[in-house]
RNA sequence: GGCGAGUUACCCAAGCGGCCAAAGGGAUCUGACUGUAAAUCAGACUGCUCAGCAUUCGGGGGUUCGAAUCCCUCACUCGCCA
């Protein structure tokens, strides 16, 4: 935790640019915003109160939501007064996906996702500077609303027809899923979160992801129609890899936040493994590097692209911001110890042991088959595709192929009492041999 | 409430009585190449006691030697009409 506060400490904007909206647009932070040159000004005046939602749709944030809290971040930065909303209310009803109905959670469940997800957004943010920011939980404002209060005093001032053609909406009117009225009332209640914010603490600006953009301006309508005041939204661009896949996924999960969901190695990794196209783009966002150090790096991909400088700063910095600086160092030296090219018997025992419980791994007597230890150790889901693994050739033993689903780590123990087992170019699990 | 269309593996999507563990595409995994890249090419992609067996095509029931394919029923979705 203190090593968290310390890189909190050390994060500052780049005072080369002339405002932080200058620096949030070079950044790529800003795909839509409501009325740019009104925003430019807002931003470089006195200090405003701006603020995010975090709904409760899983029990950690993933890197989506890391992208809105280094940007409410870097408004704080700049002086500006953050409320960190949880979607205690919100998260109870869903907002539209485009593709089909979610699932309700019991309010259990959503009660305890919003404390998870509260404490973690805690962390990156601070909550003790003149620009202090506030957590907000829009149950507090909803809980006790009637049916018929919700439909008088806030369903009045939304138009069917404007709700209609939200893209979220329309989207699913246009699918053969369709949408429940539950969702299609979501926009209402995002709306009167900002209308909340609004009287109670002078909110002016909300930031999201440019998905929620339908939301953002269901917000920014409802202030407008209510209260007559111009107030703003900011939609950050969907981050996409330039090979198509989708960002944010390692192995089909999703990265989380929370290192019980994604260790900080397998995050570790996931940056290392940025390509070379979108690496400057997301050492921009996910970092306070300057735009100098970034200049810098886009020289270093240019001219020496496999030294992968970018790739190993951008998964430093960003493990660092949410793991801490302890936790990362301990990551890089077990990648540096199991990526090292070096004979696995020439470690020391202590780094091996130590990089061995920095990935998945088990406990397993020397006489278990290979085709096992991969199931034990999630390298494989099944016994099937262990045994199919190793027919294509794909797993190793301390560096060895495997040439067989009967082979034993018997012959394979290092000296260390451990073995090193590998599917693929990459995958890395350790066994403890009992 | 009435009528019509639909529900297939992670996603999209063919199949319309046996040749279907189920075409094709995407995603994913592995091999070659490489920089722990990308692109490209090749292979894999339900499970297991793996040259064989078991269980899958919304749920349940039925017809048949045999069903993802036909019938009944329930659930859900979409559309049209009230």
């Amino acid at each position: 935790m203190s090593s968290t506060n310390a890189v909190l400490a050390d994060q500052h904007n780049d005072p080369s640019f002339e405002n932080i909206w200058d620096e949030i647009r070079w950044r790529g932070l800003v795909h839509v915003s409501t009325d740019e040159a009104a925003l430019r000004e807002l931003l470089s005046g006195p200090p405003i109160v701006y603020y995010c939602g975090f709904d409760p749709t899983a029990p950690s944030l993933h890197l989506g939501n890391l992208v809105q809290l280094l940007l409410l971040r870097r408004l704080q930065l700049a002086g500006h007064r953050p409320l960190g909303l949880v979607g205690g209310s919100t998260g109870l009803i869903g907002d539209p996906r485009p593709t089909a109905e979610r699932t309700l959670n019991t309010p259990e469940t959503v009660a305890d996702w919003v404390g998870r997800l509260r404490a973690q957004i805690e962390r990156f943010l601070d909550f003790e500077s003149e620009a202090a920011a506030r957590m907000v939980n829009n149950l507090d404002w909803t809980a006790d609303l009637s049916a018929i209060d919700f439909l008088r005093d806030i369903g009045k001032h939304f138009r069917v027809g404007t709700m209609l053609k939200k893209d979220a909406v329309s989207a699913r009117l246009n699918s053969d899923a369709g949408i429940s009225y539950t969702e299609f009332s979501y926009q209402i209640l995002q709306g009167f979160d900002f209308l909340q914010l609004h009287r109670q603490y002078d909110c002016v600006l909300q930031t999201g992801g440019s998905d929620q953009w339908g939301n953002l301006t269901s917000g920014t309508d409802l202030v407008h129609r209510v209260e007559g005041h111009s107030v703003h939204a900011i939609g950050t661009p969907l981050i996409t890899n330039s090979d198509g896949t989708k960002f944010g996924k390692s192995e089909g999960n999703a990265v989380w936040l929370d290192r019980d969901l994604t260790s900080p190695y397998a995050f570790y990794q996931f940056w290392l493994n940025t390509l070379d196209e979108d690496v400057i783009a997301r050492i921009k966002i996910f970092t306070f590097l300057t735009r100098e150090q970034v200049e810098e790096l886009e020289r270093a991909v240019a001219d020496e692209p496999f030294r992968r400088a970018a790739q190993r700063t951008l998964a430093r910095e960003v493990t660092s911001l949410v793991h801490g600086r302890d936790a990362t160092e301990q990551v890089i030296a077990a990648s540096e110890a199991l990526f090292g090219g070096g004979e696995l018997s020439g470690l020391d025992a202590d780094t091996l042991v130590d990089a061995l419980r920095e990935i998945p791994h088990t406990t397993a007597p020397a006489s278990t088959p290979v085709a096992q230890l991969l199931v034990d150790t999630g390298l494989t889901s099944s016994l099937s595709e262990a045994r199919r693994a190793i027919a294509q050739g794909g797993v190793y033993l301390n560096n060895v192929k495997v040439e067989s689903d009967a082979v034993t780590v018997d012959g394979a123990v290092l000296d260390a009492g451990v073995a090193v087992l590998r599917r693929g170019k990459r995958t890395l699990a350790g066994v403890f041999v009992e």
